[in-house]
RNA sequence: GGGAGCUUAGCUCAGCUGGUUCAGAGCACCUGCCUUACAAGCAGGGGGUCAAUGGUUCGAAUCCAUUAGUUCCCACCA
C-alpha cells in the first residue's frame, strides 16, 4: 500500500469519524460496567464554536476517551442551551433586520419566529465538535428547552414554591433597557470608565444659601427626594429641619441625616434618587421617602420625571447639564473615573430599577453545596478556587430568576382575573383547580387565569443539566439516570463557577440526593499573545474551523492542551497548533519508517536490538505510569508532554535509530514484532489526544487479536519496569552524545568509523556497548588499563573514554578543558565536604541524606585524581 | 473597601512531604548538517541571585513575616 509522506489530516478525519458513528463506539446504555459520566457545559443553541469551547471540549474528549479505554462504560452527553436573553437578542436584532420590530408581534409570533431561528441555527455548533472529534454520545443530545428539560424545570419550580422558597416581590434589581429585562448581578459586568462628575447647587429654602451635592447622574435629579448629609459633619449641622428645592423641577424635599454619607466624597452631600440606585433606595425605606421612578422600560424619560419626556437616559443627561447651567446651578463639572456596570449580554449600562420579580431563596439551599466542597466530596481543580466558592457560598443572595423575556420557560404563576393573586402549578388544569380552591369559586375556568408573562432565567434550566439530561427529575427512578448519575467530571471556564456549577452543586443535592459530579476541571481563559481575551469584537479569534482545516484536528487539540494547565490561561498563538501539525507528522513520518522495513524470518536478531528492546519495554511502562499519575492528578498538559517526548525522544529519536537496520536491508522478525507492538501501544496512549492519527495508524498496524477500533482498545497495562537497565542506557546515551560532540568539534564525519577505549574505575555494563557502536558509528568498543594519547577524552560517572585522533588533537585546547572541569569538580567537592564537617548536619539529617552525601564525595574525589592524571599524561 | 492567588530561562509553565527529580520542560534562540522516515527534520549548544528583605532550620525555590509588583473574585461611594 502506497504511503503518503506527508500526513493529510482532513481526509482521515471524515473517514473515522464516520466509522466511529457508524460503529455506535460513542453511544452507551447502562450494564455491569463502571459508568463515567461527563455532561456537556451546553453551549448556546445559537453559538458557533470559539476557542474557548475548542480548549473545553478538547479537554472533555480526552478525558472520555481515556475513561472508554479504561474498560468503563463511558458516556459524554452533548446539548445545547436555549440561552434567553441571548437568544432572544438575536432574533430580534435579525427580525429588525427584516423591518419586523418586537413589539408588533404577540408573543405566540414571536416565538414562532424564534423557533424556526433555533431549527435553522441551533445545533450547528454540535456538528462543528464533531470536527474536533468529540466523542460525544449524540443519541442522547438534550435541550434546555426540550419536553423534558422544560417538564423538569416547571416541576422544580412548583416545588420550590410549595416549599417556600420562591416568592414574589418588589426589589430593586439590575435592570437591562436594551433587553427590557432584569439580569441577575453575576450578569452585571463592572469596570473603570471615564464619566464627570457634576457640583450641582440646591436652594436651601428659606435661606439664601446652596448646598452643593455632587453627582455622575444629573437626569436622575428628576427623581431626587431627599438630599442626605452625615449627622457628624459639623459643616451641616445648621441644616436640621431644613428643605432644600430640587433643581429643575423644583421640588421641596427634606435634608436627611444619615452615617452612610462618606463625608469625604465630593461634597458630603448625597442626593436621594430611591427609585434609581440600590443605595438610596434602602434610605429611601429606612427614612420612608418616596420613590419617584422616571424611566421607562427602555431607558427613555417617563412622565413622573416632568422633563425631557421620552428622551432617552443618555440625552436626558446632556439635557440636564445644559439646563442646569442655564440655570447657573451647576458649581463645576470634574472628570471623574466610576465603576459602570454594564449587561453582559447586550453591554448597555444597567439601570438600577424597581420591579416586581420572581426571587429564590438561596441561604437553606446552598448548605450542603458549600459543605461539599469543603469537604472534598466535589473536588475543584485547581483547588484555589475552593476559597473562591466559599465565599461566594457564605454570601449568597437571593436569586433573581424572573427575565422579561419571551423566549424560555415561562413562569408557572397563574393570576386569577387579572388580580394580583395567582396560583402555582405544572399545568393550566392544575392552575384551574388550585384557583377554584382559593376563591372557592368553582365556575372558574382557564379563560378567567391570566399566565405570569415572565420566563425563567436560563441558568433556572441549567442548573438542573446533570439531572436533567437523565430525566432524574420526571422520573427519578428511571435506570439511566440512576445508573449514571451522579456523574463524574464537570470540565467548564472559572467564569461561570456561580452561575452554574455552584447551581447545578445546589440543585443536586436538593433533588437528587446527591453531588452531580466529583470533579470540577476548570479550564483557563483563551486569550492572545498579549494576554487580551479572544472574542469577536477585537478580531482577534482565529476561526476554529479553519484550524482544523490548516493543523489538522488532532494538531489543534495538541495544540490547545501544550500548555494550558487548569485554571491557567491559554496565550494562544499559531505556533501551538503548528507544533501539534509536527508532532502528528512526526508520528506519521515514525510510521512510515516501519512500514518500509522489509521482514527476513532468517536473520538473528542482533545484538543492539536485544538490548534497545529490553530497554524500551522499561521505558515504555515507565511512560505508562507517569502518565496514568498525571491523569488522575488532572495534570492533562504534562500528560500530553510526557506522551510527546516519550515519542520523539525515546522512541524516535533513541530506539528506532538504534533497531533501524541499514539501508534496503531487511529486519528480523522478533525486533520488528516488538516494535510494532511498542508502536501500538503508543499509539493507545496517544489515542485520547490524538485520536484521528492514532486510529489510522491503528487500522495499519492492528492484528486479529486486536479491537477492531483503536477507541474500544484496551488502555495499556504497565509491566515491569527495570530501573537498573533505564539507568545503564543513560549512561549509554551520555556516551553517544559525547562521540556525536567529539564528531562534530573535530568535523569527522558520521560515516567514518571511531575507535573508544574505555578504562573503567566504577560499574560499567557492557551490554549497552553495541548501541554505542551502532549509534556513534564505532569499530570497536577496547578495555584498557592505560590512558590513550593523543586522544579526545570525556568522563561518564567515573568511566574514562578516549578517542585516539592523532594529530587532530590540540594538546593546549585538551588541557584546558580538562583543567575547567578539575575545577568546577572541586569547588563542588569543598560545598560537599563544608556539608559534611558539619556536626549538626550529620547528627541530624536522614541517613539516606548523608549517604547521598558520602557517595558525591567519593565520586569527586575519584574524578578529581582521573583529571588531574589526564592533565599531567597530556604534558 | 473586603478576600484569594501569582512572581522560577526570552516566552508559557512544572517543581506535590524542606535534603537526588533541585535548579527542570516545551517553545524560542545560537552553531553545524538537505546523513535514504521526517528541514513540519537531525545533531550539538548557550541561557535563571527561583521578585526583594528578614526569620525558622544542620539545610529554603519550597515553611513564616514584611515589602514591591501583578492577576482574579466579592462589595458597588454618589
Amino acid at each position: 500500500m502506497e504511503i503518503p509522506a506527508k500526513y493529510e489530516s482532513s481526509a482521515i478525519e471524515k473517514k473515522w469519524y464516520k466509522y466511529w458513528i457508524e460503529k455506535k463506539y460513542f453511544h452507551s446504555e447502562p450494564d455491569d460496567r463502571e459508568p463515567y459520566v461527563i455532561v456537556i457545559p451546553p453551549p448556546n443553541v445559537t453559538g458557533v464554536l470559539h476557542m474557548g469551547h475548542m480548549l473545553n471540549n478538547t479537554i472533555q474528549d480526552i478525558l472520555v476517551r481515556r475513561a472508554r479505554m479504561l474498560g468503563k462504560n463511558a458516556v459524554w452527553v452533548p446539548g445545547t442551551d436555549h440561552a434567553s436573553i441571548a437568544t432572544e437578542a438575536k432574533v430580534v436584532a435579525k427580525l429588525k433586520n427584516e423591518g419586523i420590530e418586537k413589539n408588533t408581534l404577540t408573543r405566540e409570533e414571536f416565538l414562532k419566529y424564534a423557533w424556526e431561528w433555533k431549527e435553522k441555527h441551533g445545533g450547528i455548533i454540535l456538528q462543528q465538535l464533531k470536527e474536533l472529534g468529540a466523542s460525544c454520545d449524540w443519541d442522547r443530545e438534550a435541550f434546555t428547552m426540550d419536553e423534558i428539560r422544560s417538564g423538569s424545570v416547571i416541576k422544580v419550580f412548583v416545588d420550590l414554591y410549595n416549599k417556600g422558597l420562591i416568592y414574589r416581590g418588589v426589589r430593586m434589581v439590575n435592570w437591562d433597557p436594551e433587553a427590557k429585562t432584569a439580569v441577575s448581578d453575576e450578569e452585571v459586568i463592572y469596570s473603570e470608565e471615564n464619566s464627570k462628575l457634576y457640583y450641582v447647587k440646591y436652594k436651601i429654602v428659606g435661606e439664601d444659601n446652596y448646598l452643593i451635592v455632587a453627582t455622575t447622574r444629573p437626569e436622575t435629579i428628576l427623581g431626587d427626594v431627599a438630599v442626605c448629609v452625615n449627622p457628624n459633619d459639623t459643616r451641616y449641622s445648621g441644616l436640621k429641619g431644613k428643605s432644600v428645592i430640587v433643581p429643575m423641577v423644583n421640588r421641596e424635599v427634606p435634608v436627611i441625616f444619615d452615617e452612610y454619607v462618606d463625608m469625604e466624597f465630593g461634597t458630603g452631600c448625597l442626593k436621594i434618587t430611591p427609585a434609581h440606585d440600590i443605595n438610596d433606595y434602602e434610605i429611601g425605606i429606612k427614612y420612608n421617602l418616596p420613590v419617584i421612578d422616571i424611566f421607562n422600560d427602555d431607558g427613555t424619560l417617563n412622565h413622573s420625571a416632568g422633563l425631557f419626556v421620552g428622551e432617552d437616559r443618555f440625552k436626558a443627561r446632556e439635557l440636564s447639564v445644559e439646563e442646569l447651567k442655564k440655570l447657573d446651578l451647576i458649581l463645576k463639572i470634574e472628570d471623574y473615573q466610576n465603576k459602570v456596570g454594564r449587561s453582559e449580554r447586550t453591554n448597555s449600562v444597567i439601570e438600577p430599577k424597581l420591579s416586581l420579580q420572581w426571587f429564590l431563596k438561596m441561604e437553606q439551599l446552598s448548605k450542603p453545596a458549600l459543605e461539599a466542597v469543603e469537604n472534598g466530596n466535589v473536588n475543584l481543580i485547581p483547588s484555589k478556587f475552593k476559597n473562591v466558592y466559599r465565599h461566594w457560598m457564605e454570601n449568597v443572595r437571593d436569586w433573581c430568576i424572573s427575565r422579561q423575556l419571551w423566549w424560555g420557560h415561562r413562569i408557572p404563576a397563574y393570576y386569577i382575573n387579572d388580580t394580583n393573586e395567582f396560583v402555582v402549578a405544572g399545568t393550566e388544569k392544575e392552575a384551574v383547580e388550585l384557583a377554584r380552591e382559593k376563591t372557592g369559586n368553582k365556575n372558574l375556568e382557564a379563560k378567567d387565569l391570566y399566565q405570569d408573562g415572565d420566563v425563567l432565567d436560563t441558568w433556572f434550566s441549567s442548573w438542573l443539566w446533570p439531572i436533567s439530561v437523565f430525566n432524574g427529575i420526571l422520573e427519578p427512578e428511571n435506570p439511566d439516570f440512576k445508573y449514571y448519575y451522579p456523574t463524574n467530571d464537570l470540565v467548564t471556564a472559572p467564569e461561570i463557577l456561580f452561575f452554574w456549577v455552584a447551581r447545578m452543586i445546589i440543585a443536586g443535592y436538593e433533588y437528587a440526593g446527591d453531588k452531580p459530579f466529583s470533579n470540577v476541571y476548570l479550564t483557563g481563559i483563551v486569550r492572545d499573545k498579549q494576554r487580551r481575551k479572544m472574542s469577536k469584537s477585537l478580531g482577534n479569534s482565529p476561526d476554529p474551523l479553519d484550524l482544523i482545516k490548516e493543523y489538522g484536528a488532532d494538531g489543534v487539540r495538541v495544540g490547545m492542551l501544550l500548555c494550558s494547565p487548569a485554571g491557567g490561561d491559554l496565550l494562544y498563538d499559531n505556533s501551538l497548533p503548528e507544533q501539534g501539525r509536527n508532532f502528528a507528522n512526526k508520528i506519521w513520518n515514525a510510521f512510515r519508517l516501519v512500514k518500509s522495513w522489509q521482514v527476513d524470518e532468517n536473520i538473528e536478531q542482533p545484538e543492539h536490538s536485544k538490548v534497545a528492546v529490553r530497554w524500551f519495554e522499561s521505558k515504555l511502562n515507565e511512560t505508562i505510569s507517569n502518565i496514568n499519575q498525571q491523569f488522575d492528578t488532572f495534570r492533562l498538559s504534562e500528560s500530553l508532554m510526557s506522551v510527546y517526548k516519550f515519542f520523539w525522544d525515546d522512541f524516535s529519536a533513541w530506539y528506532l535509530e538504534i533497531i533501524k537496520p541499514e539501508y534496503q536491508k531487511p529486519i528480523d522478525k522478533e525486533t520488528y514484532v516488538r516494535t510494532l507492538d511498542f508502536f501500538k501501544k503508543i499509539c493507545l496512549l496517544l489515542s485520547p489526544f490524538m485520536p484521528f492519527i492514532s486510529e489510522e495508524l491503528w487500522q495499519f498496524m492492528k492484528d486479529k487479536n486486536d479491537p477492531e477500533s483503536i477507541v474500544i482498545a484496551k488502555w495499556p497495562e504497565i509491566n515491569v519496569v527495570d530501573k537498573e537497565i533505564l539507568d545503564e542506557f543513560e549512561n549509554c546515551q551520555q556516551v553517544v552524545a559525547n562521540i556525536r560532540t567529539v564528531r562534530q568539534e573535530k568535523n569527522i564525519p558520521q560515516r567514518d568509523k571511531l575507535k573508544l577505549y574505555v578504562i573503567k574505575h566504577c560499574s560499567y555494563s557492557s551490554v549497552f556497548d553495541t548501541v554505542s557502536i551502532k549509534l556513534g558509528n564505532l569499530e570497536e568498543v577496547i578495555f584498557t588499563e592505560e590512558k590513550i594519547n593523543p586522544s579526545s577524552g570525556f568522563l561518564v560517572k567515573t568511566n574514562e573514554y578516549f578517542i585516539p585522533l592523532g594529530n587532530l588533537i590540540n594538546k593546549e585546547e585538551e588541557i584546558t578543558k580538562l583543567k575547567e572541569e578539575l575545577k568546577y569538580t572541586e569547588g563542588f567537592l569543598v560545598s560537599v565536604m563544608k556539608k559534611l564537617g558539619n556536626e549538626k548536619f550529620v547528627n541530624n539529617a536522614p541517613v539516606n541524606v548523608i549517604e547521598i552525601e558520602r557517595k558525591k564525595q567519593a565520586d569527586a574525589e575519584a574524578k578529581i585524581k582521573i583529571l588531574k592524571e589526564q592533565i599531567e599524561g597530556l604534558k
